[in-house]
DNA sequence: GTACAACTTCAAGCGAACTTCAAGTCAATA
DNA sequence: TATTGACTTGAAGTTCGCTTGAAGTTGTAC
């Protein structure tokens, strides 16, 4: 490849982050990324972009949703990559999400363990029915996110 | 509330299991539940419904599909509940599903760890950005279950 | 026997995170 | 210059786990 010239196009953007064209065009829609426009109204990017991009999937990977990643994005510049203090503040504050989760998971993995000894499976007493987070499913889609946010 | 009869309807399983009945006619299609039907159509259920309802309710906890609890309930007698062996065996290989999971989430958790330590965000040498588990995100859909599945 | 609740099916809708398609425009190359 | 490939928008489609609604049927209590 030969040196990336300052404004780069979505193809470049897709093929050097891995993310689909439709993806970042929807990406945009959201607020999540934006760009420049040629004069004939295709979308140019700073290289920069490279870097937010790949905040968005580290911030999926670890279970956020596009618009909490919105949220955490709008804190800083528009369109420029995080910087490392941004990035520092934002991961620390995923890191907390994360740990909540796993914590979360093992408490479950706990009870599963305890149930597969006694057998159980009675509804009232097993612990695993009576799991309080029963009722945080709601509505439609298959939400399966950090555990309820940390604080904030 | 009065014994049980021997056959209950659908919203007596609706009230009884905490799943709308809605849901339970849903599972059917799926295959999840069957019923039988009084002369005018209506659902019949066992009383041992509520038992394989209950698992289903954990197993989605876990974070297994409707589909996937299809699978595993497709091993054993259809309409009955499962047998303590049955859930025995059932609850082993989703905990294993679980300790998968809370252990790929743990790792992630570590990378973040020293990621923000370093600042570095660097695409190609960072971990957190050349996770294997990347192109793993197919299709349409949030999909957010267990890690990939133990070994079967 | 009649009223009314509970039931039936089928179709459509939701929300997230996209993808795919159609119809047209732009940019780079032979 | 012509053609090809990359790009544009907008709308519709996909998956999952349901819910909601309409229109009709059954079951039961009085």
């Amino acid at each position: 490849m030969r040196p990336l010239p300052d404004q780069i196009t979505i193809s470049e953007v897709s093929k050097r982050s891995g993310v689909a064209a439709s993806a970042l065009r929807y990406y945009e829609t959201l607020g999540l990324i934006n760009s420049e426009r040629t004069e004939g109204n295709q979308r140019r990017y700073p290289r920069a972009i490279l870097r937010r991009v790949a905040v968005i999937q580290v911030a999926q990977g670890l279970g956020l949703s596009l618009t909490e990643i919105a949220a955490a994005l709008a804190a800083l510049p528009a369109g420029r990559g995080p910087t490392p203090a941004d990035w520092e503040r934002m991961a620390d504050a995923w890191r907390a999400g994360l740990e909540a989760r796993i914590a979360s998971l093992t408490k479950l993995r706990d009870s599963l363990s305890s149930c597969i000894g006694c057998g159980c499976l009675s509804l009232e007493t097993c612990a695993l029915f009576n799991r309080e987070d029963r009722a945080a499913v709601r509505g439609a889609g298959a939400r399966y996110l950090m555990g309820d946010r940390p604080e904030g």
